[in-house]
DNA sequence: ACCCAAATTTGATCTGAGTCAATCGGCTTG
DNA sequence: CAAGCCGATTGACTCAGATCAAATTTGGGT
């Protein structure tokens, strides 16, 4: 694990020219605790591969997802990885209750963070309950996707998973880019293995399937959906 | 899906003999909140198998579990189905962002909730932060379960599946009766598979397995642990 | 453009868990 | 107390996806 290659911008008012400050959890402060709220917190840039945090470090710091698209994922003791989500901008991360990440995180390409310190932003919280309700609505829309990927985790055959996730990827890059059939996949083919619960190999010959059928194309960097109603049938199953 | 069998307590101050007091949603509150609290819940008893609500029903109320085991799952379309929790004393169930339940929960054996119409305990939060805090603690700890299972499901075989099972449903009733190495099961074989993402036959098998190494004993309505250790080998393998 | 390392794809084979099909056992019911 | 039922167990066989092993492609650096 090389060591994270990290450049913090100055401090200041950045909030303004914020990409994410509709989405964010800093959508639920008005512009007067915005204006507080900008000291608590500073951007950090991270490069392809770096690792923001780790499974068993103590929580000093939440983070807001600005810019990029990290990979979440818990490692057995025998080397066996469990992706359990990706983040993207206008995402939080570092909420829990032991005091340490219960997950690691990774930059996939490079990543801008908005990083607080946890014991400021614990604070700032306090007398702020709107900021606690938009956290514990992150928090319990994330419970729900979960749930989701149980299902999917537990049930579903790698068929259904590959064509599951590249809808569900698909539905969350709208947000940022709006709806399109071309699906842009930052992440490689064993990062969407350990999030499917697969095999690279299992990935790969799925997604070759699929193109011969020609229900997709594979291109550069992502996927196309050349016939998205066959890829939504697949997934339903 | 029988209609589910309901008996109504009359309302009353019920909350001082409350069994969960201590560990629920209602820890969060002052004794002046909780005489006012208590007048927003009943208590309504289910019937073993009985529904207590439904993945695409809308959500009008939210429930604290405050005796017995309900089963919470999702189902697929041509009927899989993957259990995403159990749910046990102290439980809180219904937060969700859709408006909308989005998984189904059951009652196993006999169940006692504390029931509140989900507008007047939206109201009751909204000045009242600590319970916020409270449910948001809950959503966390949650998430963190959730993530755990994912890797379960994900990255763990059959016989690291049933052995993690089993140790973790020992430390789930320690908080109920103590540690002990006799471990109830009040579920199905079949919800225990739904629950590991296995098949009953599986599910049956490994046990069988395990019984003949001598490491657990299947007895009536449970399991006892004759050589923990060894259970917890498997499990972390 | 060329080289090397890493990522991906492809092929051949294996196996853990699923499927299909009987029993078995314990509980309820008449 | 026998019959019937339902959940659980057991056995035989199958197969989806894993594993092992090469190619092949891609991309970054010079």
């Amino acid at each position: 694990m090389k060591p994270s290659v990290v450049m913090i911008e100055p401090n200041g008012h950045f909030c303004d020219d914020c990409a994410v400050r509709g989405a964010a959890v800093c959508s639920s402060l008005n512009a007067a605790e915005l204006r507080e709220f900008e000291h608590l917190g500073r951007r950090v840039h991270f490069g392809a591969g770096d690792t923001v945090f780790s499974e068993e470090d103590i929580t000093t710091s939440f983070y807001n997802v600005l810019e990029g698209v990290m990979r979440l994922y818990k490692l057995l003791p025998d080397g066996r990885r469990q992706i359990v989500g990706f983040a993207l901008p206008g995402d939080f991360l570092g909420m829990n209750l032991s005091g340490r990440h219960n997950f690691s995180a990774d930059a996939i390409g490079v990543v801008t963070v908005c990083q607080f310190a946890k014991a400021l932003f614990t604070r700032f919280i306090e007398d702020r309950p709107q900021l606690l309700r938009r956290i514990n609505e992150l928090a319990i829309r994330e419970l729900s996707q979960a749930r989701d990927h149980m299902v999917l985790l537990g049930r579903r055959s790698a068929d259904e998973k590959v064509a599951t996730f590249l809808l569900g990827w698909r539905e969350r890059q709208v947000a940022i880019k709006g709806l399109s059939d071309t699906v842009p996949l930052p992440m490689s083919r064993q990062d969407i293995a350990d999030y499917l619960g697969l095999t690279i190999e299992t990935v790969s010959r799925t997604f070759t399937k699929l193109e011969r059928q020609g229900v997709i194309e594979i291109i550069h960097g992502g996927i196309s959906l050349l016939d998205p109603a066959r890829v939504e049938a697949m997934a339903a199953a």
